[in-house]
DNA sequence: AGACGTTGAGAATGAGGAAA
DNA sequence: TTTCCTCATTCTCAACGTCT
């Protein structure tokens, strides 16, 4: 350990390796024998100088997790020793490996953190996003998933240990940083019903507050019924809140839906009763209608494109050009 | 005497709700 | 989005009891 250049003043009284130094030199000095002897002159209490001679007892692995060893306190101590007490000093050096925290340093709070295992949901989340971290470092924090993945990726590696120092050292508010984390939190089956960029913190609001509403058992049920981004293009999240919103239509209204010329040849008109409710989702009936019409132009086009340019190929290898892009029979 | 554990008061800090 | 407020948690400091 490198020695620290603070002024004095800025070391609390309560570091418990400071504490221990001076107490291991008064009793070189043969100023005191006993712990009690010590008290008035290190101006402590008996139960926090026996913490701080207590430090060096603590394994190496959790020392080396600190980033200041002058800064821990007894509290710090106290904690740790109780959490090895209780759940075993097995479990606690297995969740420092799991928690990936022995490449970097970190505060006490963070410590804390990783030693009562709080620190693994972290990781895991971060495991989770599937992303090498020096990609989500370099992420726009705009969207909910990078501020999240950001947020995690600061915890593993001891940045900070609080939505609050995450927002101060981002420059991002504190509630974004809190409310991207709940909707990257959200179950897998209702974020994936958007795309990553459709997934914005309107629409995440919307989820959580429909998640409060409704309890995660049931969003989750709704959630299976609704078709998802990838499964119809066109889908706007407005459609899909709407529907794990249960906003149906009832079946009466739906029974008569036709489509008829309207005036002139560049006219089409779909008539229904609720026709509100079908204007919401016209942005995926011009997709379907533009992916019919595109699949007969396409075709179409292909072939006047491979008559047009046929004499310059190969024939043999215009032969070999799958069946269904021959010209359909007129 | 010393180690260890528990409790509690009060300050500091963080998180989340509500209103502007 | 920001600000204010409340509540919860963390931390410091202190006191006390039990056991060896």
């Amino acid at each position: 350990m490198k020695p620290s250049k603070r002024p004095y003043r800025l070391i609390s009284r309560r570091s418990c390796l400071r504490l221990a130094q001076l107490y291991q030199e008064g009793l070189n000095e043969g100023k005191w024998k006993t712990q009690l002897g010590a008290l008035s002159t290190l101006r402590v209490s008996q139960g926090d100088l026996s913490l701080a001679l207590q430090l060096h007892e603590l394994p190496d692995e959790i020392l080396d997790l600190f980033d200041d060893l002058i800064g821990i306190s007894s509290h710090t101590v106290r904690v740790i020793r109780h959490t090895v007490i209780h759940d075993g000093i097995k479990t606690v050096l297995g969740r420092i490996r799991q928690s990936g925290a022995t490449n970097a340093k970190h505060s006490n709070k963070a410590v804390l953190k990783i030693v009562k295992g709080h620190a693994l949901n972290s990781k895991t989340m971060l495991r989770w996003s599937g992303q090498d971290p020096v990609k989500i470092a370099a992420r726009a924090l705009d969207l909910p998933k990078n501020i999240s993945d950001r947020y995690h990726l600061g915890v593993t590696n001891g940045e900070w240990a609080s939505f609050s120092a995450c927002a101060k050292a981002l420059g991002v508010s504190r509630r974004n940083v809190s409310v991207a984390v709940s909707i990257r939190e959200l179950p897998d089956a209702v974020r994936h019903l958007f795309y990553e960029t459709d997934l914005t913190f309107a629409v995440g609001k919307r989820l959580l507050a429909l998640k409060d509403e409704l309890g995660l058992d049931e969003m989750l049920v709704r959630a299976r019924c609704v078709e998802s981004m990838f499964d119809a293009s066109g889908r706007t999240a407005a459609n899909i809140l709407s529907e794990l919103n249960a906003e149906n239509i009832r079946p009466s209204t739906f029974t008569r839906v036709r489509i008829r010329k309207g005036r002139g040849r560049n006219r089409l008109v779909i008539e229904c009763k609720d026709s509100e409710l079908l204007w919401r989702y016209r942005n995926e009936i011009e997709k379907s209608i533009t992916k019919v019409l595109k699949k007969r132009i396409t075709d179409a086009e292909l072939v006047q494109f491979l008559r047009q340019f046929g004499s310059i190929f190969d024939k043999a290898h215009l032969a070999r050009l799958p069946s269904t892009f021959a010209p359909r029979p007129s």
